[in-house]
DNA sequence: TTGTATGCGTTATCAG
DNA sequence: CTGATAACGCATACAA
């Protein structure tokens, strides 16, 4: 005598699908109350919810996510967009994502663009055609217009930009306020006594360099001290961009006394090629950058630096988007979160003992604790 | 008279889920017609294959991904499951991932457990739920049996296990040698006229450190030293961690005259503490880690270490996955892929400046600028 | 070369 | 409280 294929005792052999559809059969219900039951609907016994939620866990039953949101027209997919995924800011920025994303019940698919606009758009079609919920993307370097955005807005998928963006009004984001964090350490740098304060800046169409290098600017005029152009260097923002552009000043009739760079590897060059020179830092010239990047804690001095809350970004970033969910259909009206930069005051731009407050470095060695991670 | 709502002209007003049938019925064709120009099927006339495709992009139409992957049962999307998304090593090979998987096709759906086994049970759940067309996982520390991966090959869904796997040979993987890198990086410091080397060991139970260990053993054997138990310290690669375990090192009756650590932070930690004790780096300490962290080239002097090849790890995990989607259907064969680690010996071991090959030299340079983020 | 019909697994709308 | 049925958008076996 055959064994029967439907008994209970066998779990499933090989692949195996199963579907509400064979939870139906198995119990002798129909699949609508397979659905409810499993989606907690509340006309539903609560003797057969039980019993089907036994079966669905005994054969082991995996919903389908793709053919409910095919129904419901609306995925838990969150489509997210960054020039590169290596790097402190931008790990952490999606590691805040996908934390917020996943204790909400969204799934992440992350993608680069490679600061190539071309991929960026590519980027944006496979996202559409995974019919995400939703897209937060990063703009690349190479980025020079919102033409391909558009598409997105069409199709109705709410889009939520972090920390870079083009310039426009129309779009939501959530940003850090890059100008408040150049203002404050160029403030810092001018209460420790220094005058001739230079500035390593980015590239200029990206309003993250931008704004740095005018809230650099704001802080010199109401100190009272009119910015140099000759100070102000515009550099790739590497190691090796640093130590040319420190080089540079160093060669001018009236070097600088301090060196406010838009990013931390840039000033990590600067600090190598002082050393080299024979300069002490902080007390020939004074260091501070942007990122708070772990090789702050590690350089000797320690680097000050302004941190940019990338994993608040992440955080705020989703809840953004959740906002834009629940205001669906209502008319759009642009939304836009300001991040504050928190300055970190360390050996490099130190020149008195009297600046350092107890929180400051206590948050700081707060920090160093939380950013180990190894292999 | 009413303006005919499928006139050409209009594009399409708001929200726009344009269809096949959308463009069927425009162009007074089939779905199946609609369906075969857009996937380049063979037996389609050039001419009716032009017009839709002109028809599909001037409607903007957009491929619904979901609906194609439930209707063929296999989906594009690509699970990765990672202990956390910051530090060099899992950002670089998701990285690595990631751009391979676009290359082919493929979205990558990204998942911490952040160290922790319910939540990586959790993400198991999730990815099946979303279809994936395999995973691939380096397991959380705090996993210790694959009993919730059996789920997985009973969908018979590809999985492919990194860097991190417990031991079990019935699974496919792609690892570091990580033996390999224990027994280059200890054999040089004993070429290096080290006689002491301590170690510091990461938890057991990992694979990884377990044979960067055994590597360490083997190679002071093979030189026909005996391993001294005291001088092997179990810590948790952390910067404090490190600078413990060399304090405690540093108060043995005989002091070791060199290190290899298991992590490069860990390191970071060592040479802090004994520079504050006032000994030298690498005259009187030799260190070499493992990692090749980022932060090895910003310490003084910078740090010998052990590099992983994420980026490779990442391309050859994805690869791997091919290779079993291919072999799909023909009986399990167990796979794995080994990477070789690389040396990069740099001051913080070097006593003596014959070894210093030239080669090593230009590949950590490369190394540190390909490595250069910034935001 | 093109069209017709069906089903993938789920949810929503109706009746009972 | 429960059940039958349609529909989501696409791909394919089968017919023309």
């Amino acid at each position: 005598m055959a064994s029967r294929r439907t008994s209970p005792k066998e779990p499933n052999p090989a692949g195996s699908p199963v579907s509400m559809a064979d939870l139906a059969r198995e119990l002798g219900v129909s699949m609508t109350t397979i659905s409810r039951a499993l989606s907690d609907h509340h006309s539903i016994g609560p003797a057969t919810k039980q019993a089907v939620l036994k079966l669905a866990k005994k054969l082991n039953y995996q919903p389908n996510h793709l053919a409910a949101a095919l129904r419901k027209g609306k995925s838990k997919l969150l489509g997210v967009i960054v020039p590169y995924i290596e790097g402190r800011f931008f790990a952490s920025v999606v590691h805040g994502i996908e934390t917020a994303a996943s204790k909400a019940g969204y799934s992440v698919i992350i993608c680069q663009s490679s600061e190539d606009v071309a991929h960026e758009r590519k980027n944006l079609e496979t996202l559409l055609s995974a019919q995400v919920a939703g897209i937060l993307v990063s703009v690349s370097r190479t980025t020079m217009d919102f033409r391909h955005f558009e598409k997105v807005k069409k199709h109705g998928v709410p889009l939520v930009f972090f920390d870079r963006m083009l310039d426009g009004d129309d779009v939501n984001a959530v940003v850090l306020n890059d100008h408040a964090g150049g203002y404050q350490a160029t403030r810092h740098l001018l209460e420790q006594g220094c005058r001739r304060i230079a500035h390593f800046a980015g590239t200029q169409h990206l309003n993250i360099y931008k704004n740095r290098r005018q809230g650099y600017l704001d802080a010199l005029l109401s100190h009272g001290i009119a910015p140099d152009e000759s100070l102000i260097i515009e550099c790739d923002m590497t190691v090796e961009g640093g130590q040319e552009s420190m080089a540079r000043l160093l060669a001018l009739p009236q070097p600088p006394d301090a060196v406010f760079s838009a990013g931390d590897s840039a000033n990590l060059g600067a600090l190598q090629l002082l050393k080299s020179r024979g300069l002490r830092v902080p007390q020939d010239v004074a260091l501070a950058g942007f990122s708070n990047e772990a090789l702050t804690l590690v350089a000797e001095p320690n680097l000050t630096s302004v941190d940019q809350r990338c994993e608040e970004m992440g955080q705020a970033a989703f809840r953004l988007f959740t906002e834009l969910v629940e205001a669906e259909g209502t008319p759009f009206s642009q939304r836009q979160v300001v991040l504050q930069p928190q300055l970190f005051v360390r050996a490099s731009s130190l020149r008195s003992g009297i600046d350092e407050s107890p929180e400051t470095n206590s948050a700081a060695k707060k920090l160093q604790r939380s950013r180990v991670h190894h292999t």
